[in-house]
DNA sequence: TATTGTTATACTCTATAACTATA
DNA sequence: TATAGTTATAGAGTATAACAATA
């Protein structure tokens, strides 16, 4: 039988929303068996893999609007995953950088992350994984070109 | 030089969420131009699709919980673009159909939409679309099944 | 008993404006 | 004046528990 939503599905719009929607479910268990979010994830990783990082940096990467991120840091820091060190040359500046237990939690956290991820795509073969990440990143570039185009 | 999220963009997740969030911000424009969100336009597509729809379908067919259902139909209804009638057979369900300004709303947005949903893969060949589609939804039916097995 | 729709509620992510302290 | 971080706030989307009416 015709599922309901075949002209949505039809969309890529629709089936990027669906798939993600359904896919971060999973992902955010095993970010919380971990004591993390999304979020909170994305953010140690930067900062693990690169030490002094700020938080203007972070949000630029990481496409998160700077007051969305205090929270984020403030909870990592809480955790005592991360030092926040006021920067010598600007005081306005704290420099992040992971201790010795966020880089412990990250390298647990980051091979579960990445068993979750082989999983939901070991259905596709290997060039079809490539071709699907090429597709995405294609499209995420495309829409930040809208962006700063307007709407064309 | 080296973007500082490289370990994320390894991961199909990661990049899942980025293009779909970026993505959905040029949707959520596209639908708000004509005085819907994303979920009202889904609900409304197939109600106009398939007139004498339940809550419950509609709800089962999106992935939407029914408690959030609620105040899109109202959402809907309270700008004419469905009816609501109550079921002869059942008198616990209404039976959704859109109107004529429901009809005409939806085919206009939808145009806009498709626009929009071509314009964000038009950097891809059609292989590639087509690819990606699927991609998606082997992705979403391996994170359904997923959830029914529990985390195998 | 079970189901349909509903109310109430809460949590997360996201977005903007405006403040402070520094530069 | 511009920038880094912050506060306050608001809008969506999403989740669960519990209720009334009906089957």
């Amino acid at each position: 039988m015709k599922p309901l939503d075949t002209t949505l599905r039809a969309l890529a719009g629709y089936r990027l929303q669906r798939a993600t929607g359904i896919a971060m479910l999973h992902f955010k268990d095993v970010f919380s068996a971990h004591g993390l979010r999304r979020t909170t994830f994305s953010c140690l990783s930067l900062i693990v893999e690169t030490p002094g990082l700020r938080q203007s940096q972070i949000g630029k990467a990481l496409a998160i609007e700077r007051p969305n991120l205090v929270s984020v840091i403030e909870d990592l820091h809480n955790q005592g995953l991360i030092s926040k060190t006021v920067c010598p040359t600007d005081r306005r500046v704290f420099e992040l950088r992971a201790t010795e237990k966020g880089r412990g939690l990250y390298q647990t956290a980051l091979a579960a992350v990445q068993d979750l991820d082989n999983d939901l795509i070991d259905g596709l073969s290997k060039d079809e994984q490539d071709h699907l990440l090429s597709a995405l990143q294609k499209i995420e570039q495309k829409a930040i070109a809208r962006e700063r185009n307007g709407s064309g």
